[in-house]
DNA sequence: AGCCCCGGTGAAGTC
DNA sequence: CACCGGGGCT
């Protein structure tokens, strides 16, 4: 074994050998160790651990796949295709398939997204008949969300004086029994939100000796990736499951926790020694991934920190290259200014695209980059934005995948039930939730035993709800009798969906047709690739917990192929880095994207764009010292991701909630001392500026946006010049995705006191008096029959007459 | 039942 | 400025 250790230094060996006992490893940035990890568990199954002994939790399901893969060609692929690894959320969604039912949950359950989530609450606030506009629906989520990885259930919170009296104090006094039908509505559709998945594995743990010791047993030796950012659930999983061996290896960097707001503790990580009196604790503090430069510059700025471990990060690599910084007039002249830099580099360096990322605080801002890098024909990828497995006519299609796995998941039920349409309309559907709230069942078991609930409709209708309960049916009989491509094809096909997509010969419909192809063909990609261990123990105690009923094909004594249900459950908590283009020419492109996204990640250049106070560190963040810290964090992680050179970014004016706003450059640039920076001449001029598209500019204002294209394919993202004209109009971009776009009311710049105009609802009228500079332009205008009225010219859909 | 239009509202980061 | 839900019209 020592020939893959000789690659590490003495600290880095001796984390990796240490392979008993509690160990805590504090990893500066870039300073291996993921390498680290790696060997750790290599080191591990050469000491006869098996590897089915064996978790480790990583923070997105790409590392756990690059880690398994660089531990397969050192162990062997046989021996690393038995370890369990991935997030916390995948790895114990899996856990609680095998589980679930111990809680009353059905091992087929769904895993409801944030949408689904959001639409449970609204329709509880309209059974409680309580206001949505207090009551707002992401709001209440975040709050059961905080409730659910404080592991308070919603008894506990109504028990609670403290949240009960803060509730009442911000007259929302609801929440707790908004919070108690949620979990009801729920676990009736056998449905988990994310925390759920957490929660849930708590409840089973904690009430369930005999499996928490059974998982103690099988998850003998424990590792934990970014320890930092781990929530309070999370934490108590951890300690519940090390408990009986205590072989528990935490890794993480204080300061690289940026996940607060999500619950994330930094003192799980602080805390770690208390917790473990006898550990032993390394620190990795030579950083092998950035510059000198780089690395110093990020540590004077962590250094603002007050709460954190001590360490020392060096390198001994190169100097490197001062960070630029750029100061932009807008942020259109940032996304110019940081492509052509990007553009320039690539050509001077030989660099690939790929060696580019472009980092941000928040996913508004990239915009600028896209238009600007799509005129100098640089190509680039999005990560984050609206996924793939959001837009509209894959949730539809998924809907009914989820429904033939679940038929008690009511979110399902709510989407297809009339898509493609079959006359159950919104009356009928009322009839039908209200019955299911009556009898506190889900909607499927109204729906499918209609005869048992007076619902007071036709026999026509009835039929067609019928109908439809034998449709699902016969998919959910296929589910194990058929591989996921082929149900999921018949389904499409079945359902009506790809007629209905196929018939549609708009741009868009053309465009949701393929959508719907790509879905497939993933499927079909999925179906072909090997399965896990993991999958095959699913599979064995899924086809026990399904017994072939009568009259049903005998299923095969160990299903050679993958099934519909399985994929469901590996595409539902991919997180928005875990989206890949697998054809490697697709890869050569410039990254953009959020910080949060690139933790983990390096490239050799790095743009840090947006420094500017109020955006980053965001105007959320400067009240408190705490959220401010974390923003510190955030750009340290930030700085820290480049390997070759970092370039800083700000502008003094830019678009924000659709007006001008003016910045001041961020305190953390002041942070860098003055050495390490190299200030670029501000005129910097672009020679691509004057083209076509900034004449389509100066004659028709700005352009309108199209919605960011999936994930998979952000070149289609478009942008749509629209004439000036009266109506709202629709607009298509190349790949047929379309936008509705306001008129341009520019026109309404050159009114003049005295003019006449008509309004579309409040007619004829004279203009008595102009205020304010355009676009804040304010007219007063005197109506015939509607009296004086004051608008705002930019919004009033006015004529000249 | 379905489409279209309007107006209100919200805008940080994510599994 | 962009999204969403509601309401009204066909």
């Amino acid at each position: 074994m020592n020939h893959f250790l000789d690659e590490l230094n003495p600290v880095q060996r001796a984390a990796a050998t240490s392979i008993e006992g509690p160990v805590m490893i504090i990893a500066g940035a870039g300073s291996g160790k993921t390498r680290v990890l790696t060997y750790r568990i290599a080191c591990l199954l050469e000491n006869k651990v098996s590897a089915f002994n064996i978790l480790a939790l990583t923070f997105t399901n790409k590392a756990a796949r690059e880690m398994k893969e660089r531990i397969a060609a050192l162990v062997g692929e046989k021996t690393a295709k038995n370890l369990w690894m991935g997030t916390f959320h995948s790895v114990f969604a899996k856990l609680l398939r095998i589980e679930a039912e111990k809680i009353g949950y059905p091992h087929n359950f769904t895993i409801y997204d944030t949408d689904d989530s959001k639409s449970v609450i609204r329709e509880i606030l309209k059974q409680l008949k309580l206001d949505d506009k207090v009551y707002k629906p992401s709001m209440v989520l975040n709050r059961i969300s905080d409730a659910k990885n404080k592991l308070i259930s919603s008894r506990q919170y109504l028990n609670n004086p403290i949240t009960q009296q803060e509730d009442f104090s911000s007259r929302k006094p609801m929440l707790g029994q908004i919070y108690a039908a949620y979990e009801k509505a729920n676990f009736r559709a056998g449905a988990m939100d994310f925390d759920d998945l957490l929660f849930q594995t708590n409840v089973l743990l904690r009430d369930f000796p005999d499996v928490l010791l059974k998982y103690q047993d099988k998850f003998r030796f424990i590792l934990v990736d970014e320890y930092q950012d781990t929530n309070f659930s999370q934490y108590v999983i951890i300690k519940q499951l090390a408990a009986r061996f205590q072989n528990i290896c935490v890794v993480g960097d204080d300061a690289q926790s940026i996940y607060a707001f999500r619950g994330a503790n930094i003192q799980n990580i602080l805390n770690f020694e208390k917790d473990y009196p006898d550990l032993r604790k390394f620190k990795l503090e030579q950083n092998y991934r950035s510059t000198k430069t780089i690395v110093n510059a990020a540590n004077q700025i962590i250094a603002n920190n007050v709460n954190q471990l001590q360490k020392t990060v060096f390198t001994e690599n190169e100097e490197g290259h001062k960070i630029g910084l750029i100061k932009a007039g807008s942020d259109n002249e940032e996304g110019q200014k940081i492509s052509n830099l990007i553009f320039e580099t690539r050509m001077r360096e030989q660099a690939k695209y790929s060696d580019f990322a472009i980092l941000y605080r928040t996913n508004a801002q990239s915009r600028s980059f896209e238009e600007a890098l799509r005129k100098l024909n640089v190509p680039y990828r999005i990560f984050g934005g609206i996924s793939f497995y959001q837009r509209k006519e894959i949730k539809d299609l998924i809907s009914y995948y989820r429904l033939a796995i679940n038929n008690h998941d009511n979110e399902s039920v709510k989407r297809v039930i009339n898509y493609p349409a079959r006359g159950i309309g919104q009356s009928t559907m009322d009839k039908i939730t209200v019955a299911a709230a009556e009898h506190d069942v889900s909607l499927w078991t109204v729906i499918s035993h209609l005869k048992d609930f007076d619902l007071g409709i036709n026999s026509g209708i009835t039929a067609k709800i019928s109908d439809f309960a034998t449709q699902i049916t016969s998919y959910t009989l296929l589910l194990h009798t058929q591989d996921a491509f082929e149900l999921a094809n018949h389904i499409a096909v079945n359902s009506g969906i790809i007629k209905e997509l196929y018939n549609d010969k708009t741009p868009e419909g053309v465009s949701r047709y393929e959508n719907i192809q790509e879905l497939l063909n993933g499927i079909k990609d999925f179906v072909e690739q090997d399965r896990s261990p993991q999958e095959d123990e699913l599979s064995t105690i899924i086809k026990e917990l399904n017994p072939p009923q009568e009259g049903e094909a005998l299923l095969p004594e160990t299903r050679g192929f993958k099934t519909l249900d399985e994929f469901m459950q590996d595409i539902s908590l991919l997180t928005n880095v875990d989206l890949e283009d697998e054809k490697e020419k697709d890869r050569n492109k410039v990254s953009l994207m959020t910080v949060h996204s690139a933790k983990g990640l390096e490239f050799p250049y790095v743009y840090i764009v947006g420094l500017e106070e109020n955006l980053f560190p965001s105007q959320l963040s400067v009240s408190d010292p705490g959220d401010l810290e974390e923003e510190r964090r955030l750009f340290y992680v930030a700085l820290t991701r480049a390997e070759k050179k970092a370039t800083l970014s700000y502008a003094t004016m830019r678009y924000r909630f659709g007006n001008v706003t003016y910045c001041e450059p961020s305190r953390f640039i002041s942070e860098i001392q003055n050495e390490c920076l190299d200030v670029l001449p501000e005129d910097n001029h672009n020679p691509f500026q004057d083209s076509i598209f900034d004449s389509f500019r100066k004659e028709y204002g700005s352009p309108s946006r199209i919605k960011p294209g999936a994930a998979t394919q952000p070149q289609t993202k478009g942008i749509a010049f629209q004439p000036a004209g009266k109506k709202l109009i629709r607009v298509h971009n190349t790949i047929g995705q379309s936008a509705q776009v306001p008129p341009d009311l520019s026109l309404n710049k050159s009114l003049k006191e005295d003019e006449l105009v008509t309004h579309e609802k409040f007619g004829k009228g004279r203009i008595l008096k102009l205020e304010g500079i355009w676009p804040e332009t304010k007219a007063t205008i005197s109506f015939e029959t509607a009296g004086n009225k004051s608008l705002l010219l930019k919004f009033a859909r006015l004529q000249r007459m």
